[in-house]
DNA sequence: AATTCTCGCAACCGCCTAACT
DNA sequence: CAGTTAGGCGGTTGCGAGAAT
């Protein structure tokens, strides 16, 4: 052996920076069509890009990749966004998976230009008590702990799931209570999102902003592997990570926080997105398994969770949202 | 019409953790 | 077990476009 550990990613030398050029972008989407996306450090050498490897996931992550929407956030979203942003604090990635169709990047893009303003102004009306300048919730003040980023998460994951069931067992939120099913807005198969999905937004004429390029680029990947013999055992991957809630950088598996299924329409309200199934994958279906309610209340509401359990349910959405629509 | 200002977004930077040898 | 890198993530910035003057 030559080398300890991974061999280098790849030369700082003549490595490219800047936009993406459309030639670039097809020799990228070339080679994942048939590789499939991984192996970043590969990709620069494979297909003659003079980018480095982070270079080229980004690329793919954030525009590239099937299935992702841009712009045109909708108001259902925007709550989304506002609510789990209070809940999880700055952390985009396990927001964005919650949000299937939306890379971490354009959510905290979205969060910095718009909703941080909005919240900021809401604030000055004094609507808000419960979120600082910075939209965080008092509640999520142990993001500021010097802890490691594997237990913050895990913590906050924690927190989700003691949330979702506060929710449902709440019941002063009755509406909440009776749904059992994480939302994730399903827009590929619903004609209700025909209104959102128009071409990207943006006035910039620049190629790396052009949602139309990308989506003539893509054309031929959202065909089904019998129509095209491209790659079948990609394609599947491709299948699984456009319906298995898109996971957008792969990490988020580790987030505990995605959604089995896709049942509820997207229009039915905010409240009811973040509920049982959340919580499935700690504890299991609790129609299923019959967990008796004092158990889970007692783990509801045990040492800091009682704390946990009065701030989430003082941060109702209508609160953190309050005076922005 | 020309110039300056503001805003939004794409992409880079640096850090952290997991994976690999 | 230690050293090294890939991959992932959040913060930040540079640039282009539109708005304001």
């Amino acid at each position: 052996m030559h080398n300890m550990g991974r061999p280098p990613c790849c030369d700082k030398i003549g490595i490219k920076k800047g936009p993406w050029t459309p030639e670039e972008d097809i020799s990228l989407v070339s080679y994942i069509q048939e590789h499939g996306p991984g192996n970043w450090r590969a990709v620069p050498t494979n297909t003659g890009l003079m980018r480095c490897s982070k270079s080229c996931r980004l690329r793919w992550t954030n525009y590239l990749r099937p299935g992702i929407k841009r712009g045109n956030f909708t108001e259902h979203e925007e709550k989304m966004i506002i609510h789990l942003q209070a809940l999880l604090g700055n952390r985009w990635a396990a927001i964005a998976s919650y949000l299937p169709q939306r890379t971490d990047n354009d959510i905290k893009n979205y969060w910095n230009t718009h909703l941080k303003k909005k919240l900021k102004q809401s604030d000055q009306s004094g609507s808000d008590e419960g979120v600082d300048h910075e939209g965080h919730s008092s509640s999520s003040s142990s993001n500021s702990h010097p802890k490691g980023q594997w237990e913050r998460r895990l913590q906050t994951d924690i927190q989700m799931a003691k949330k979702a069931l506060c929710d449902a067992l709440s019941l002063h939120k009755p509406a909440t209570a009776t749904t059992t099913t994480l939302v994730v807005p399903d827009d590929a198969t619903k004609p209700s999102s025909s209104s959102h999905h128009q071409p990207y937004n943006h006035a910039s004429s620049s190629y790396a902003s052009s949602y139309e390029n990308i989506s003539r680029l893509m054309e031929n990947w959202m065909k089904p592997p019998n129509s095209t013999n491209n790659s079948p055992g990609y394609y599947s991957s491709f299948s699984n990570m456009v319906n298995n809630n898109t996971s957008t950088t792969g990490s988020s598996s580790s987030e505990g926080a995605h959604s089995t299924t896709t049942t509820t329409t997207q229009d039915q309200g905010f409240d009811c997105f973040l509920t049982l199934n959340s919580s499935k994958q700690y504890y299991g279906s609790p129609s299923q398994t019959q967990v008796p309610l004092t158990l889970l209340e007692n783990w509801l509401f045990d040492d800091g969770a009682a704390q946990c359990h009065e701030d989430l349910m003082n941060m109702s959405l209508e609160e953190s949202t309050a005076g922005l629509f």
